[in-house]
DNA sequence: AGCACCATGTAACACGTTACATGATTTA
DNA sequence: TAAATCATGTAACGTGTTACATGGTGCT
């Protein structure tokens, strides 16, 4: 059982679904491919804690619909109060950061503007997801016990830290402009 | 050249590091275990990238001190402007919040008592760092063409992260209390 | 006509972690 | 005397990415 077992069991606790749809629905908080999802579902199939149903579909390929066993329900209970391992960031932007005072002022700022443009969109889409959220699931959203709860936290927080990426980007850039 | 190669390289355009400063020095931006840096420094001292001395060391073993070529530096710089490749972020925490329904509300506030704490930590020993940084360099933390500018513009962006953090975990946990 | 979306799977490879291996010095 | 720090390396294994493979529908 690995971390990526555990986020497609907390995908599937909340409702039922196609490997193709968890993929979509893990990139929030674990990014995965389509090549590691689809062969971990069918060994977690075997180990008894999913099952799944194949839904012919008109126009459209099969699917098979996963859903979790009360098995594979306990397992993840058990395991979201045991200690979480460290988080791990890899951000390819950090190190050429890091290596900034090697290029020229422009070229920098221009990085900066750049990666400031990329989370000025992530906001924009991120703001317009938590408020269709809001809109369908209203104020259950606030609800310990609803099942929307946990992903609205989520929503919430990586909106959190793109605006915050934007702040940084914003503060660089001042700086860059002082020493002109 | 994968970006832990790079890596490696902006650390060592700064100044000449053995593979264990290196390894310490890494973890501010990317993590990465002995065993993956020593062979890839084996690796780039044969591409040319790198030259090394083996210094002998009373009362300690001995080490090889690792230095960047003309070529290496060459090769860092070109890739700075190139585009980075999306960041990832991998935290079980966020697996665990995103089924957190699923627990008792006690159960919830402990574990995002937890997780504070730990960022408090974080956020005291980043400040401690960035303190001693500004005292060894003075004014040069802000010169974009000094060698400090990156490594001082990260910290502050781990320290923002950090507090950022638990700004969201008062929030989270002020919602558990309201529903009581 | 070509691309994007839906839908699932395998194989090869790259990257990262854990374990094995060694060994002296310093600190608690 | 036990653990931490300095210091380097390899081997085995687990995880993640890219490429190969197939095929219909709908949009531009």
């Amino acid at each position: 059982m690995n971390a990526l077992a555990y986020a497609l069991l907390s995908m599937l606790v909340r409702k039922s679904c196609t490997g193709y749809e968890l993929k979509e629905l893990l990139e929030v908080f674990w990014q995965a491919k389509h090549s590691q999802i689809y062969p971990l579902l069918a060994k977690l199939e075997g180990e008894g804690l999913l099952t799944y149903e194949r839904v012919e579909q008109s126009s459209k390929p099969d699917k098979k619909v996963y859903s979790i066993t009360e098995k594979g329900r306990q397992v993840l209970k058990d395991w979201i109060s045991s200690p979480a391992s460290p988080p791990v960031i890899r951000d390819e932007f950090l190190i050429k950061v890091y290596a900034i005072w090697l290029v020229d002022k422009q070229i920098a700022k221009q990085m900066f503007d750049e990666r400031k443009e990329t989370y000025r969109q992530k906001v924009l889409y991120r703001k317009e997801e938590i408020k269709l959220m809001e809109q369908e699931f209203g104020d259950t959203v606030w609800d310990i016990s609803s099942r929307v709860f946990g992903r609205y936290l989520l929503f919430k927080r990586k909106l959190q830290q793109e605006e915050d990426e934007i702040v940084w980007c914003d503060w660089v850039m001042t700086l860059l402009d002082k020493s002109n």
